[in-house]
DNA sequence: CTGTTAGCGCTTTCAC
DNA sequence: GTGAAAGCGCTAACAG
């Protein structure tokens, strides 16, 4: 008889992985039916036999389907992207573990992308999760104020969205997408009220990077809580710093330089305020919030644990994860608009403020 | 003249995102040209003026290259999967940028997989990895000592690579891979010996999980710190709680219950150390340093800010991360076995040990 | 150096 | 219900 050309050599540039040819084949039935009773092709039913016989076979050859393939088949993967600027920073931990957490439940992978703050790198990042034909993406994180750079996220969001990618934004990114709304303004407004309510009147104010969207709107509460009170934020009583610890204990120590006389402080992140803390009490002796009071935002897990506690604006970040992610799946057609989720701040008053010192008048 | 049948359709199910064929015949040159113009195939050289005209088509077309596709063709990803237990742990967190920032410089796509603890989770994961196509894993955060799921764990990984997939831990997983390990042991034995020299003689544990390898390795380091200067650890000066702050609270509260004369605690990691540092000064109203002194293990972030600032084992988990991800693209074959890369712990000294109170002798 | 072509593994019409 | 077959978009032999 004639020889076998290559009996049961799989092919030569395949991994060896297991087929869903070869479950079909040692199941005795077609690819066809093997997909089928895998993965419940659109409404087809297996007969209960064959579907056994599949689901047996796919076992005892440890089949596990190859997720490229099915993409390419199916044109569309169950892959999303989330995009943060720092991973390491709890602020994106909180917003990553909502979007894991609902991820799981709806049996998607997560690609992660970090911009390092570095706007190009965002962009690149981008095309990067096209390339792999991400079913969307989640931007997290706070967006740039830039006009240029915000045009162009826009150009390449929409070219995402026009492959029929879906794109959730946290927070106010200026792109018209889906969004999940942090209130920022209104975290700020509630903080500087509690201030204000204590009796000071001379506030000094670390921002981060003036370029996020994030410390924009931060800002903007801030003036705005101001304002309704008569008063306004002094040019020498805002310091814009790194988003850091290091940022804000160099910023406190610059605020204080100019303003000796502020009895309150306002760090627009925790770990700003953190390093606030330390350079008031430790680099100026200023006893805390017996002197000078102190505010920060986020409430990060560790704030609680600052010395003093410290009193800051937490902002339900896990459930915007979530609630992203539930938008993503979540498939009504774009009939209307876009749709935005409003989540609010809430003030957590700790030990960090208190009553502004009595000769403050 | 006989009409076209569907003139310009691509086709009726795809995408509609713009082909690698119609970059090249937009560039009048065969897919392979365009191809190899694009991704520089194998060695193959492509004419200048042909490789600028397909370059042009594909920015006037936007050409986003189909990862899946790709995939399926070459039968290898570029993505690596990253298995984490908790996303939000700045534990993770700093394993995840060292990890981030290697995968940006060769070029791959992490994949976000968290157990959040969960072993059953642990080895879902790695299926849904395995379905991705994964080139390669890397495990973070600590392996469990059950044997049972260690054994299972290790037929899941053995099977990945079997599929040309390749696996890193960082580590001890208790699996035959290539590893990134952290001196777990060694930075205990540093902290206790911090401790003895200071005087200490009742020195309490506050240990994680128990099933973790991680504090099997710590008390291990522990213990032996102990044995070499003649002293053990009595079964009550040990106590096992969550590894979280709140964990390390109620433990120290135990564990003072039990023996009110100890005079050191060392919480095996910084987040206990942080619950302890409230339960002892707070709770118990017992001074620290002065009464108590407390040191914590990972060194994290905001260690420094903790009050007082707590002496914690610094461990490089940045650079484990990359160092793991640089393993994964080292393609060194497995010429000899498992590849093993040690990276030191470090004492950090800062105010929150100091000599034991000396009516302790 | 360039073009042709046979797959990569899977899904999905379309007949039966 | 089930199977045959036509792709999904791209890469990599293999000829020229």
């Amino acid at each position: 008889m004639a020889p076998d050309p290559a009996p049961r050599k799989p092919s030569d540039r395949s991994t060896g992985a297991v087929t869903l040819q070869q479950v079909a084949t040692r199941a005795g039935v077609s690819i066809a039916t093997a997909s089928r009773a895998l993965h419940g092709g659109h409404g087809r039913v297996v007969n209960e036999e064959l579907r056994s016989r599949v689901l047996a076979a796919a076992a005892e050859l440890s089949y596990v389907s190859n997720a490229p393939a099915q993409a390419l088949a199916r044109s569309r993967t169950s892959v999303v992207g989330l995009l943060v600027h720092d991973v390491a920073d709890p602020y994106f931990g909180a917003i990553a573990t909502g979007v894991m957490r609902a991820a799981a439940e709806f049996d998607l992978m997560v690609m992660l992308a970090a911009s390092f703050r570095e706007p190009q790198l965002e962009l690149d990042y981008l095309v990067r999760l096209r390339t792999q034909r991400a079913r969307a993406i989640v931007l997290a994180g706070s967006g740039f104020t830039d006009q240029a750079f915000t045009a162009r996220l826009g150009e390449s969001l929409a070219g995402f969205a026009e492959d029929g990618g879906r794109v959730v934004c946290v927070g106010d990114h200026g792109v018209d997408t889906d969004t999940v709304n942090l209130d920022n303004r209104d975290g700020a407004e509630q903080a500087v009220a509690h201030l204000w309510a204590l009796g000071h009147r001379r506030i000094g104010v670390i921002a981060g990077p003036l370029g996020l969207v994030t410390v924009r709107d931060r800002l903007d509460g801030v003036r705005r809580a101001l304002q309704r009170r008569g008063a306004e934020l002094p040019a020498d009583c805002l310091v814009e710093a790194d988003f850091t610890r290091a940022g804000g204990h160099a910023a406190a120590l610059a605020l204080f330089a100019r303003r000796p006389d502020l009895t309150a402080v306002f760090a627009l992140n925790d770990g700003m305020a953190a390093g606030a803390l330390a350079a008031l009490q430790e680099g100026l002796g200023r006893s805390v919030p017996g002197e000078v009071s102190v505010v920060g935002f986020d409430d990060l897990p560790y704030s609680a644990d600052l010395h003093p506690s410290l009193t800051t604006v937490r902002l339900p970040l896990r459930r915007a994860g979530q609630r992203a992610l539930e938008l993503i799946v979540d498939e009504r057609p774009q009939r209307g608009a876009r749709r935005i989720v409003e989540l609010e701040a809430d003030l957590t008053v700790r030990a960090s403020t208190g009553p502004a010192p009595a000769h403050s008048g």
